[in-house]
DNA sequence: TTATACTTTACCAATTCACTAAAGTTTTAT
DNA sequence: ATAAAACTTTAGTGAATTGGTAAAGTATAA
């Protein structure tokens, strides 16, 4: 299906900013350092802001410039789908031509182009019914974490 | 999901398999010759080979040799799964390493790696749960052939 | 015994991936 | 002002993978 390790650290850094600017109750997200993000997601720094470029074309992250600048989340996290994450920075996701173009196979139809599309079909619905934030409680939830807390101070047993 | 050429043509040989080769009643699958099946499919012949190699050693087609030999498939399409067919020409089948490995991440834990592993069992799924039968069948109705006919005869409007 | 077909191993050019590098630009704290 | 911290943009590159060729060999039926 195409996925590259763009998008897996851009989810990564999704989980993160959905995690750690979390509003406390309803005060605006929290600016994220795009260095503690590169730390604690293990993700080199340079190819973080290659990822994060596109990131914020898709208005999934907004940056905030200058010294105490950072990352957080354009909009709320369960307005965000996984695959709106991975369409961001995939340069396209179909797991064969097939599905990508309409002229992919022998004249005069091709036998597996609508099998295919099926398949690109049952495949892709679960990355858009899935949101971030559901993804990021469930972590939460099996970590014992408090969203505003962070990692160091109630991490379970 | 790491879906390479070696499917794409797999999928074609095995509908294409299933199609030419389904047993009129209740006789026995009719040999299909392979270099029809990459005439009629546009798959060079000598990759053609390469892949049957993987799908023979699944057990997904067996081979007959000699003048009049050919290729019928292994078992009956209704009980070969288009995972499967995936599954044997691939080295591997997985969205992101996450999945594939056991410690993918950051210590002590990855923020990710629980919902890769949701999203991967999400979209291996209806891969599991389509039979090359039901591709196939669903195919045939829409092109109105007769199973045992071929194409030239009974081509719909 | 020969034509036809399948099998196996080896090889390679082109592309893509994942990342590095470096020179900027922008903004805020002081 | 001005320096520090952070984000932005454009190039480049080594390694790995992909998609396909090539060639020599093996097996069987007519």
């Amino acid at each position: 299906m195409n996925l590259t390790s763009k998008s897996r650290y851009a989810l990564k850094i999704m989980m993160d900013l959905a995690h750690y600017s979390a509003p406390p109750s309803d005060q605006a997200a929290a600016i994220v350092r795009r260095s503690d993000i590169a730390r604690r997601q293990g993700i080199p720094t340079e190819y973080l802001d290659q990822i994060m470029i596109r990131l914020r074309s898709a208005n999934l992250v907004e940056s905030v410039r200058g010294r105490s600048g950072g990352y957080r989340l354009g909009r709320a996290a369960d307005r965000i789908t996984l695959w709106d994450v991975f369409a961001a920075v995939e340069d396209g996701i179909y797991p064969v031509e097939c599905v990508a173009t309409e002229n992919c196979g022998f004249a005069p139809s091709c036998i597996t182009h609508d099998a295919w599309s099926s398949i690109f079909a049952a495949m892709r619905e679960p990355l858009v019914k899935t949101t971030l934030a559901e993804a990021t409680d469930k972590w939460a939830d099996e970590h014992r974490m408090c969203p505003a807390g962070g990692i160091r101070e109630c991490r379970g047993s």
